[in-house]
DNA sequence: CAGTGATCGTTATGCGCATAACGTTATGCC
DNA sequence: GGCATAACGTTATGCGCATAACGATCACTG
């Protein structure tokens, strides 16, 4: 690939990046939340109560960043905290009726969102851009960090 | 939009932003910089000199961030700022010699990372990608804060 | 049963990015 | 010229996200 393709697509990737961060904060700041708060919420409401582990697992990040996120969303009352059952390190995280109430919220703001996203394209048809990025998405997840070109 | 769309393509655009990113900063790391640093020597290197403000708004992120950017990338010797000549408040901000040698591996760097991108691609075209990244990056870059649903 | 290694979660630290508040300089109007 | 307003840059602060180092618990083996 020539430099002038690839830093088209790197470059459209980091401002697609920023600008709907920065629209979806702005919509969170509303209801009291911050940015992957809401992956944290949706995650809990589709899979039912689970560790810590299991969320950063779900949310693509890092043990310490749910260790804080939990932490601000039981501070909130919208997510509790108690020992597992059977694995005192594990703490097992589950919705309050508080927090059931504000996912249904997330959820229509999650859904605004991706109609504003998707409001301004020219030439590209939603389902073609769902297409898209949901296949890169996953081609990243999955990928060993040293594929590709070294 | 229903629901599962669009968490669909929210979901997509917060997993890509996040492994992209992760991805970068990898490569960037060999160089001694961080992310957004890149976007930065890019844009010296194609536009020339430039002062912070105009740099913040190619690089599509705020004042602050540039400073903070740019003392880095000075200590690092890859830029020099100098006062400008018709305005005694605003920098300007050019590539040092260091710099510019920088910049090339930045370029190869950027190229490995796009071809690193496309590479697990299963069902899209690289340019399908590009255009459909493009025209959404575009899209989100002019559009207001308020449009779209409410 | 004792000891070794892996795993869950936390804390410490650092960077990018944001907004808000501030000082400094330029520019517009009178 | 004098004054209000806007613009450039910086500092302060806060959050998400990362990695590294740590204590506590579990699981597995001799």
């Amino acid at each position: 690939m020539d430099f002038e393709r690839a830093d088209a697509l790197n470059g459209a990737i980091r401002t697609i990046a920023l600008k709907h961060r920065a629209r979806a904060a702005a919509k969170l700041a509303e209801l009291g939340l911050h940015p992957g708060h809401e992956a944290v919420l949706l995650l809990l409401s589709a899979k039912g109560p689970q560790t810590q582990r299991q969320l950063a697992a779900g949310a693509d990040c890092e043990p310490p960043s749910i260790t804080l996120m939990v932490r601000k969303l039981e501070a909130g009352g919208l997510v509790s905290r108690v020992p597992a059952a059977r694995d005192a390190r594990a703490n097992v995280v589950r919705l309050t009726d508080e927090g059931r109430e504000a996912v249904v919220r997330v959820k229509e703001l999650w859904r605004d969102l991706a109609d504003e996203t998707v409001a301004g394209l020219a030439g590209t048809s939603v389902d073609q851009l769902i297409e898209a990025l949901t296949d890169l998405a996953r081609s990243l997840q999955g990928q060993a960090p040293g594929a590709g070109a070294s």
